[in-house]
This record gives structure tokens, C-alpha cells and sequence, in this order.
RNA sequence: UCCUCCAUAGCUCAGUUGGUUAGAGCGGUUGACUGUUAAUCAAUAGGUCCCUGGUUCGAGUCCAGGUGGGGGAGCCA
């Protein structure tokens, strides 16, 4: 009976049987210590040459990363290993013995990395933001499920180009031309009529080349629809889902996030309530005209920016005083190797900073002369939600720069009704909602502003002819965020086999 | 589409004002070591310096063009 490393506590001081691959070696003078990896956990396992046949030991010896093998053995509690647990091993069946693994555990290159994806994915590392992943989508289906939302899908394929082609991939369809979808929003809105309270999940294309960490080609959306819901009721909906989704992980994936270092502040706050701004008040505050707690945003930029040089300054200092110290001699090789690597660390630190150095100056020059009326770039929803630690929502946005699809605000007809939800620590914007426009009128005024065809929102319009009420909703990237609850440097690092401009293998 | 940085061993990188036979660490291989946590130590194999052209007595290094990639802007989730 095999058991899974992660049931490895229920078996304390009996025999075990596990199966897995070899996730890291160390060997010693008739020891060879396996560390391996079942998918379910990691397990340091002892084959000592005393306890074995020699053939045994031999074969333990010459595993190299990512043998496959299965391993009998005693379960002994050791305060030292990770899961507090460790294998003394009996018996040893190899299945498959690899000796030239590409994947090290030293640095890699991303796009090395990328290359390999099939294989990068069984690091450890990956290993825990996969598991975040799908415990993401879970307690996503569990938020809404629970509160009686029903799960409806919206088609891939899509007929009419509503918002401009550059940014779709074009299919045949039955000699037809056909787009793959970039947003199930109409769709939703569709069976939120029918059905009261809706969400889809499914998989959108955008065609932008764009080569940043935050965007894929391909990615999933979550998009809920609510039937006589208003924006207020919207933004609630929103803090509560995203309060949610942040305890479950912090509740269930404590381990994983430890695996991933991540700063746990974000978890612990996200129980305050999220401040609610309008954009007229963002735009303040880019304009440094109103403080947050008594924190200026452009003043705290500034002394991010002198925090930033005094970074570089220090680790080149320090770069130098260990390649001296190299240089110097004497040192031992395990010494020597551990400088190198921190100063190839420190290294790259420096370049980041460096890079930052160079965009501070410019983030406060677009903050400081950001024309009202225009929309927040990455930057300046950076330097927003910079002095918040909780997720910021803001909302009554200038028509102009959002879709037509928004109600507008009663009180002044240049506001629409729309939210973006900002997440904290720099991240910028996750969710984007509104409560929709539901005056047929507006909204065909509206089409005809925006310039679109008529024809392709018969069906849509109809929504409007035939029983029309308030209602609202929001999307929210997917990768977004489980990059943000895993703190990952790269949105590819998000899903099992991204697809982005270049993109196409494995 | 624009700006910017990069391309040297399987991987991460160094390579001085252009100069003899291009280096290190990791990983691989062989060996040493009885408790390692990226173990350590010794030995060893491993190179079309991205491509094309140019300057030069001489190019990994300089110049031009190309290709591929990183980061950012725009646009967005």
C-alpha cells in the first residue's frame, strides 16, 4: 500500500511504502539522503548502508534529479525536516534512473525555464503556486455556489468584433470569420436575466504583443452578473469575494506560501474594510493635493526613490567588500561559492533597483501633471495604493475613457458607475466592475459614441427592450490574481503552459 | 508600434584601452567523507563567443544590419 508523503505523519515509527521522483540528492560516507518529491509533499528519505543490500545502495547513490523510484522504509519524526518527518529506507526499487536532469537547483534564465515548463513545473516552487492555482479556482466556485450564484458559460468562439480587432485572434469558423473571446461580460448579463445571480469562468484571448510580467495571450477570467444589483452593492460583493478568496488560501495553503517566502502582512490586514475612493479623489492624490493617513503620495515616492538609491549604494558596497574578500584569498572553496552566488544575487537586485531608479522619477512627473479626465496608468495605481495595505476601490469614472456598457451616474452625467479594485503592495488594479446601463435609450446613444456597429448588439439591446432592471458586475483576471496571493515576479509563472507573444510551446 | 537592456560551456555568469592556447561556479562523470538540508573536498570531460557583413596586421571585444530574448510605455485583466 503506498502511502502519500503528505499522510506521512499517520504512520510514525511503522513501515511505509512511498513512490516518487528525486527532487534533490546529498550524499555522505555510506549515506545517501533522497529528497523526494510525490506530488502530494517533499520527503527527506535515509538509505544507510547498514540498513540496505549493497546493490540497493548503489542504485540509491546513482539516482540523479528526477529518478523515479519507489522506497520502503521506516517513518521517523525529526524535528529537522521540513515536514517533520523523515524515511529510513529499507528497500529501494528504481523505475526510471535519469543521471543528466536539466533543471538544477541552482538559477536558471526565465526563458530557459519557460523552454522547460513540463519539467520546471515538478519544482518546488511550482509545485506550491499550482496548488494555490487550484485552490484559487475552488474557493472561487465555493464563494459563489454558496451564495447561490449559478455558474453559466460563455461562448469562445464570438461572431462580431465589438471593441476593435488588433487585440483579437481571428478563427475560421465554417468559412466565417470568427474571434476568440476576450470577455464573456454580454453573455453574462444574458443569463443574469434569466438565472437572477451569475458567474462564468472560462478561458479569454487577447492578441496584445505585449512582453510584460503582467499579460498573457491567454488567460481565465471570472466574470459574476448580478440582477438588481447597484454599485454599491457591487463593491460589497467584490470586498466580500476578495476577502474571501485571501482567508481560504491563508487558512489552507499556510505551507505553501511559506515555500514561496511570501510577506503574509497582506493576510493579515485583509479583514479591515477596503477605503472606497472616487477618481476624482485618486486623481488628488496622484496631484498630491490630499493625503492618505496623513501621507503624502508624492512625498512617499520621493523617499521611495532615496530608499531605492541607498539600496544600490549599499549592495555595491557590498559587492565589492566580497569580491576583495575573494580576492583576498584564503578563503575556503564552500565560502568562496557562496559569495560568488549572493554577488550574481546582488547583482541582479541592483539591476532592478536600478531600473526603478529610473522609472521614479518619471512616475512622479506623469502623477504630478495627470491630466483629470484621463485613465490611471500602471503607475499611478502604483503610487495609490502604495499608502493603503489593503485593496483600494475606486470608483465614478470620466465616461470617456470606459466602455459603453456603464451606467451613468445620476448626479453628473460625465461619471459612469464603475469600480476598479486595486490590490495593495504596488500590484495594481485586479478587478474591474460597473453597474451596467440599463435605459435602452442610453445605451444605444451610448454604442453610437463609441462608434460601434448597431447590428452586433440587437440581441444585447434586447436584454433592454424586454424587462430591463438594475443590475451589476465584475471581472476579475484570474492569473492576476493568484500572481498576487503568490507573489510570483512573472503572471507565466501563474499557469501550467502560458501563452504569450512568442509563446506557443510546449 | 515606441523606448531601453541583453545574447560567451547543459545552466548562471566573468572576460580590462582590440593582442598568444577564452575562464569560474553550478550541473555531468570518477573518487573521498557516517546526519546532509543549494552539503563539502579532490580530479575530469565539456566552446560554431547568436547570424551576416565591415573596420583592422589582428575582433568574444569596435561599427552596421538582422534574429532571438528580458524590462517598460501604450492597451489592459
Amino acid at each position: 500500500m503506498r502511502t502519500e508523503i503528505c499522510h506521512l505523519a499517520d504512520g510514525e515509527g511503522k513501515t511505509a511504502s512511498l513512490a516518487g521522483w528525486v527532487a534533490n540528492k546529498r550524499t555522505g560516507k555510506g549515506l545517501v539522503f533522497l529528497e523526494l518529491r510525490d506530488g502530494s509533499g517533499f520527503c527527506q528519505c535515509v538509505v544507510d548502508e547498514n540498513n540496505v543490500n549493497p546493490e540497493v545502495f548503489e542504485a540509491a547513490k546513482k539516482a540523479g534529479l528526477a529518478t523515479s523510484l519507489r522506497l520502503e522504509g521506516e517513518v521517523v519524526k525529526d524535528d529537522r525536516q521540513v515536514g517533520g518527518y523523515e524515511l529510513q529506507v529499507q528497500k529501494v526499487e528504481v523505475l526510471q534512473f535519469v543521471e543528466d536532469y536539466p533543471i538544477s537547483n541552482k538559477a536558471h534564465g526565465v526563458d530557459f525555464l519557460l523552454e522547460k515548463r513540463h519539467l520546471w513545473l515538478r519544482s518546488k516552487r511550482q509545485w506550491a503556486v499550482m496548488r494555490i492555482r487550484s485552490r484559487t479556482k475552488f474557493a472561487i466556485h465555493q464563494f459563489f455556489q454558496d451564495r447561490g450564484f449559478i455558474q453559466t458559460d460563455s461562448p469562445i468562439f464570438t461572431g462580431n468584433a465589438c471593441e476593435g480587432t488588433t487585440t483579437l485572434f481571428a478563427t475560421d469558423f465554417y468559412g466565417e470569420e470568427a474571434f476568440l473571446s476576450q470577455s464573456g461580460q454580454l453573455y453574462a448579463e444574458a443569463t443574469a436575466m434569466a438565472l437572477g445571480k451569475v458567474y462564468t469562468f472560462g478561458p479569454t484571448f487577447r492578441a496584445e504583443k505585449s512582453k510584460t510580467r503582467r499579460h498573457l495571450s491567454e488567460f481565465w477570467m471570472i466574470e459574476p452578473e448580478m440582477a438588481f444589483y447597484d454599485l454599491d452593492m457591487n463593491m460589497d460583493l467584490i470586498e466580500e469575494f476578495i476577502r474571501y478568496i485571501v482567508t481560504d488560501i491563508y487558512t489552507t495553503h499556510r505551507a505553501e506560501l511559506e515555500v514561496l517566502g511570501r510577506d503574509l502582512t497582506l493576510f493579515e490586514n485583509i479583514g479591515t474594510t477596503f477605503p472606497r475612493i472616487t477618481y476624482d479623489e485618486a486623481v488628488e492624490i496622484l496631484h498630491g493635493k490630499r493625503d492618505v493617513n496623513g501621507e503624502n503620495a508624492l512625498e512617499t515616492l520621493e523617499k521611495d526613490l532615496e530608499a531605492v538609491k541607498q539600496g544600490i549604494a549599499d549592495r555595491k558596497k557590498d559587492i565589492e567588500e566580497r569580491e576583495a574578500a575573494i580576492a583576498a584569498g584564503g578563503m575556503k572553496k564552500g565560502k568562496v561559492n557562496f559569495n560568488r552566488n549572493k554577488i550574481d544575487t546582488l547583482k541582479n537586485e541592483v539591476k532592478d533597483l536600478e531600473e526603478k531608479e529610473r522609472n521614479i522619477p518619471q512616475w512622479l512627473e506623469s502623477a504630478r501633471t495627470f491630466q483629470h479626465g484621463a485613465d490611471l496608468g500602471g503607475s499611478d495605481e502604483t503610487i495609490i495604493t502604495r499608502l493603503f495595505n489593503t485593496p483600494v476601490m475606486v470608483y465614478k469614472w470620466p465616461k470617456d475613457i470606459k466602455a459603453f456598457y456603464m451606467k451613468r451616474d445620476e448626479e453628473d452625467d460625465n461619471y459612469v458607475k464603475g469600480v476598479d479594485c486595486l490590490a495593495p503592495e504596488g500590484f495594481g488594479e485586479i478587478v474591474g466592475g460597473a453597474e451596467r446601463e440599463d435605459s435602452l435609450e442610453l445605451l444605444e446613444q451610448r454604442i453610437k459614441e463609441h462608434d460601434l456597429p448597431m447590428e452586433a448588439f440587437e440581441w444585447y439591446l434586447d436584454l433592454r427592450k424586454y424587462g430591463s432592471v438594475p443590475h451589476a458586475g465584475f471581472g476579475l483576471g484570474f492569473e492576476r490574481m493568484v500572481m498576487w496571493l503568490t507573489n510570483v515576479p512573472h503572471i507565466r509563472e501563474t499557469i501550467p503552459f502560458p501563452r504569450y507573444y512568442g509563446r506557443l510551446f510546449p
